[in-house]
DNA sequence: CTAGATTTCTT
DNA sequence: AGAAATCTA
């Protein structure tokens, strides 16, 4: 046993108290801890410029963790992470690779691959669960089937005959396996662009394992108490920040839930009820977080498609005009707007302004959801596939507990709650600072000598509002009555067996591609221009589906049409495209029964080999199918970020304490 | 005390 | 929008 030498494989388990893999490599005998670098592996989902700053100074921490303890980190710069491992293996005379679970889709294809090829190379592979309470396969329903909504989900989590794991302690010692013929590669996370913006994010943040520790002993022994009461500020620091130190896995959920359960007894016993109540709430979201693992495993593509499929025919609008006013807090809307400045600025955003502005973003401006996700991941700090995608799929409607699509939330009055004195709307929007807070979540109904006083000059220094309301909510029964006719045609077109039905439906069908990736965005402004121009303004028929990412993982980009193969056809197609021979005039009807297809298949599917088989299917089928219309943004280039910085100085100069974020002006002045 | 109004919450 | 919780006369 002490002579073996164990790879510990870090991804997002970036701790090393409470990690069940390097647990076991330290009990095994010598170990040598590996992380890899293969950004290019995660599609579109190449982190973005602050979640790569976050794991620069994660691993950093880590490594200097691990070499207290008699190792150190080895870092590879890859574009096959598995390729890589096996180097590893082979350089130390390793026998066998300890990992620890990840459920987003990319990495079961890719551990599944790992597991196969290592196996094969005659190593020994074991993995573990460091990232959730129960494993997904855990928790099922009385048939032995996946729940299909959080609550049921939740409450059987809570009530399960057995307790999660107890967190366990870091390891006292590390014995060291003999690193000398694998050198470390040196890992580039920021470019030089981004230097400057990142030097900005340290005096707000400390990543690491044992800093977030700190900051959840911190949050326990503080905000906890209120957290009930507090939530639904827009700008309170009751929030526990605790979110990019479990994305990267520098906490574990299970001591964080261990430690909550402990402190809901106490408070039980001293009948405390606001704390009690705060306990479950923020329990709730722990909750919520291991919902979006359960819901990705399950539903392999609920990061690129509707869980439902009631929206397949919906008209999402293809404006890059929207998008970009979005983007940079231009709707007229203050509370959007502060939101998304602040998020530009800072890579945070509470979670009720994430609700407002995605809900903003798919009900009042009608953009497909999953551009607002790829913004989400290319900008926060916690950036996290799982979770954005059951966010932005609740809000959107397409999940069996997720919202109405049709009710239309008004920012005013949302404004008027969450921020009732306009703090955080003048302290992200310099230009309405002056406004009183009587108007100052509708600036458009004020009085021009209010507003005059205030500075502002609707339409010129402040927008008015992109979209009226009630325009919106027109347009919305609109849209959805064209789905409808839509939906009735195509449904037409099957029962007549018709190959090609409408002329226009190859346009109709196109995809919505997500927004550019890093790489294209740098391109010429004309270029990007003659690529889209044209088809701009038409909105598209058909869900904003991508071909799957997994694919060139998968057959390294080319991928055969093997349409004929097995259940994964079909079962894609139930998946992603719930039938619509029901609910034409409600877009919720069938939703059991599609759900129950889903979950069928997706049973069936819970096998590797499966889900292997399947992805490499779904491209396959979209392939020729590519080529929707792909706004093009650029945070790097886009001139918002210079217009923004620096001109909030008035707000920020009378509450300079008010905020415990980034404060964006007085640290690029000393910065 | 209750019925009715008003506010809050919804994963 | 609708249910549930909270307020009020």
């Amino acid at each position: 046993m002490s002579g073996g030498v164990s790879i510990v494989w870090f991804r997002r388990d970036l701790r090393v108290e409470d990690n069940p893999a390097l647990a076991a490599g330290v009990r095994a005998g010598q170990v040598i801890a590996v992380y890899i670098w293969a950004p290019e592996e995660e599609g579109h989902y190449y982190p973005g410029r602050v979640s790569r700053w976050w794991l620069k100074q994660s691993l950093a921490l880590l490594d200097s963790s691990l070499k207290n303890l008699g190792t150190s980190l080895v870092t590879k710069r890859s574009t096959d992470s598995v390729a890589s491992l096996l180097e590893v293996v082979k350089s130390t005379g390793a026998t066998q690779v300890l990992f620890n679970h990840l459920y987003d889709p990319l990495s079961l294809v890719r551990d599944h691959r790992m597991k196969e090829v290592l196996t094969n190379n005659g190593i020994a592979v074991r993995s573990f669960n460091a990232d959730l309470l129960y494993e997904p396969w855990e928790i099922l329903d009385d048939k032995g089937r996946p729940f299909n909504t959080f609550t049921e989900f939740w409450d059987r989590c809570l009530s399960m005959p057995y307790d999660p794991e107890s967190p366990q302690l870091p390891p006292k010692k590390i014995i060291s396996g003999d690193v000398s013929k694998c050198p470390s590669e040196t890992i580039i996370f920021e470019e030089e662009s981004e230097k400057g913006s990142n030097a900005l994010l340290a005096r707000a943040w400390t990543p690491g394992w044992s800093n977030a520790d700190k900051a959840l002993a911190a949050f326990m022994n503080g905000p906890l108490l209120e957290y009930s009461k507090n939530r639904r500020k827009a700008d309170s620091a009751t929030t526990s920040f605790l979110s990019p130190h479990l994305h990267f896995g520098e906490l574990s959920v299970r001591k964080v839930f261990h430690l909550l359960r402990i402190r809901q007894v106490l408070w039980a016993n001293e009948s405390n009820t606001a704390g009690e109540e705060s306990v479950n709430l923020f329990l709730k979201s722990i909750g919520l977080r291991e919902y979006s693992r359960y819901m990705s495993f399950n539903h392999p593509y609920s990061h690129e498609r509707p869980l439902l499929g009631h929206l397949k025919f919906f008209p999402w609008r293809i404006d890059e005009g929207y998008f970009k006013a979005w983007r940079q807090g231009r709707t007229g809307y203050p509370l959007v707007d502060a939101g998304m400045r602040e998020l530009w600025a800072t890579g945070w955003l509470h979670d009720r302004i994430r609700v407002v502005v995605s809900s903003f973003f798919v009900k009042v401006l009608q953009l497909p959801w999953r551009w607002g996700m790829k913004y989400f991941w290319d900008t926060l700090l916690d950036a996290d596939l799982e979770s954005d995608a059951l966010g932005w799929q609740y809000i959107t409607g397409t999940l069996p507990d997720g919202r109405e699509f049709d009710r239309i939330d008004n920012p005013q009055f949302e404004g008027y709650t969450f921020d009732p004195n306009g703090e955080y709307v003048h302290r992200w929007l310099p230009e309405l600072s002056r406004l009183p807070t009587e108007w100052i979540h509708h600036p458009w109904d004020a009085p021009e000598y209010v507003l005059q006083a205030a500075g502002i000059e609707l339409g010129s220094n402040y927008p008015l509002p992109i979209v009226k309301l009630d325009a919106a909510k027109s347009r919305l029964q609109e849209a959805l009555a064209q789905m409808w006719q839509y939906e009735a045609s195509s449904r037409a077109i099957l029962e007549n067996g018709l190959e090609e039905g409408l002329g226009d439906s190859t346009e109709a069908t196109s995809l919505i591609a997500l927004p550019q990736d890093m790489d294209e965005m740098d391109m010429d402004e004309n270029a990007i221009r003659a690529t889209t121009h044209t088809t701009t303004t038409i909105r598209h028929y058909e869900d904003q589906m991508v071909p799957s990412i997994t694919t060139s993982l998968l057959r390294g980009g080319e991928e055969e049409e093997e349409s004929s193969s097995d259940v994964g056809n079909q079962a894609e197609d139930s998946r992603a495209e719930v039938p619509i021979n029901q609910g034409m005039d409600d877009t919720r009807m069938g939703r059991t029964d599609d759900m129950q297809q889903v979950n069928d298949i997706t049973a069936a599917l819970r096998n590797m080999d499966d889900l292997q088989a399947e992805s490499s299917n779904t491209s396959g089928s979209m392939r020729e199918r590519d080529g929707g219309v792909v706004p093009v943004w650029s945070p790097s280039t886009s001139s918002f970020n210079e217009t923004f910085a620096g001109e909030d100085s008035t707000y920020l100069q009378r509450h300079p304490q008010s905020h415990q974020l980034v404060n964006w002006r007085r640290l690029s002045q000393t910065g």
